[in-house]
DNA sequence: TTTTTATAGTGAAAAAAATCACAAAATGGC
DNA sequence: GCCATTTTGTGATTTTTTTCACTATAAAAA
């Protein structure tokens, strides 16, 4: 009932309630937040009664309220912290980007087994060996980890996250990861993202879509 | 009816079905396709009928002419040309993979505003002036285009690739594009992504979900 | 105060996607 | 060559997701 797809939507209802938040709004009604995200009125009510989240009838939803309501499902109220595993290309790139923390997800640290990625300077995301892993998710209670390692190493790298205790994991490496434990997968496959795109022109499909979020017409 | 989690899955499919024909093997059945990609053998089936591909009763796929045939389906026999605009964290992890060239994508160029980023050298991929990417992709013929600017300027620069002629997008900057013209544009939203498993790990989901491809229960 | 109007909330309907289930066909064994 | 078996291809069914449509209600207007 409550799948991937419903989740982002609260993600970029929360997102775009915040702009209006800072733009000084105070209210917004449904078809305000449909606009911005990009779906139907009838779909911003519709995952709201899901959540039990209430409005006013003819008066909309007040945004303070309404971003509370969401940030306390959607875990925002607390900082999430999560570690990296991986500190090459992908790695390093995330660990640069300001907008995890942004959004308060604390990039706590990453884990490599290349000696030279090591940092340990002051203001930077440490990068500490791979062998730390353990004690570091379980003294930090981290919960969530990125896998930025190569394919063959992900299905490893998987494992010892588990081990350690991580339940979440955002995976990079293209290959399917098998997880004995209960947990969490979620697959960013960058290639088959690109090579959609390249399906959708070369069969001359640009003209009934428009975006391809999951799944939209223009 | 043909759907961006259709693509995907006919991605996979080929994928599979290339490291099944570099084992030496010569036929396949649907449930093989569907234990190594992660769903039914019916879906593998419905898939295939959707495009018109045969197999054999009884006697399953030949591999290499269903591989012959995604690989048509998928634009898989010339090899495709994208530009990326933004040589930055993100444009510099995606020309640093090797993952594209392998599947038949090749980077055939980037574009920054920065000076700093221009590269010229020699076996590397160039990044050039932003001046230059109308000439380039009109004159490469090139339809898709890779988006990893800071989020401001991301909607200015899909102006400026839809009117060299671009087509299809991938789009990494959290905001929604606009686009005046026919194109395909498929956002990729790193934070999203990782903010997702973060609501399913804070909601103790992970013991009903194994996997969030596209779709979860709870 | 009463009336008008706009909008939330939600069951019903529709649409989309996935799965089922089974006839048809091909294979291999005997 | 015939039979038993396996697997495809697809219409039917089920499940999931989205949209529709209408009621209740609160705000504004009269
Ligand atoms: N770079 C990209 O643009 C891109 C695009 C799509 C997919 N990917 C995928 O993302 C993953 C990472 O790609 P990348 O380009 O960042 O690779 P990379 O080679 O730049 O970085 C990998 C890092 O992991 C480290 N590593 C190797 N084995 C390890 C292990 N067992 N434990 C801990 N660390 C280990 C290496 O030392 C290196 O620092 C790969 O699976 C790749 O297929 C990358
Ligand atoms: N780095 C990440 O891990 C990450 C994660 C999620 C999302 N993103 C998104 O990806 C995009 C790129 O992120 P990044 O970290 O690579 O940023 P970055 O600042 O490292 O790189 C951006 C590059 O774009 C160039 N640029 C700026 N304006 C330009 C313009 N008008 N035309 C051409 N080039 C221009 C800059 O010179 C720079 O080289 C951003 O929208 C960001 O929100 C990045």
């Amino acid at each position: 009932m409550v799948n991937k797809k419903c989740i982002i939507r609260l993600l970029r209802y929360k997102n775009a309630l915040h702009r209006l938040n800072s733009l000084g709004f105070v209210k917004v009604f449904s078809d305000n937040l449909a606009d911005a995200v990009g779906v139907t009125a009838s779909q911003v009510r519709k995952d709201f009664s899901l959540f039990g989240i209430c409005g006013n009838k003819r008066g909309g939803y007040q945004i303070e309220a309404l971003l509370g309501k969401l940030n306390h499902i959607l875990g925002k109220n607390e900082q999430q912290k999560v570690v990296i595993v991986g500190g090459g290309n992908i790695g390093a790139a995330l660990m640069k980007y300001k907008g995890f923390e942004k959004e308060g997800v604390k990039i706590a640290a990453c884990f490599d087994i290349d000696p030279a990625k090591y940092n340990h300077k002051e203001g930077d995301i440490p990068v500490l060996p791979l062998e730390q892993l353990r004690d570091f998710v379980r003294q930090n209670h981290i919960k969530i980890g990125v896998i930025a390692v190569p394919d063959i190493a992900a299905q490893q790298v998987l494992d010892l996250m588990l081990a350690a205790g991580i339940k979440g994991v955002l995976n990079f490496a293209p290959i399917r990861l098998r997880a004995a434990s209960d947990c969490v997968i979620n697959n960013v496959n960058l290639v088959l993202e690109l090579e959609t795109v390249i399906y959708f022109i070369i069969n001359g499909l640009e003209k009934s879509i428009a975006e391809i979020h999951e799944e939209q017409k223009s």
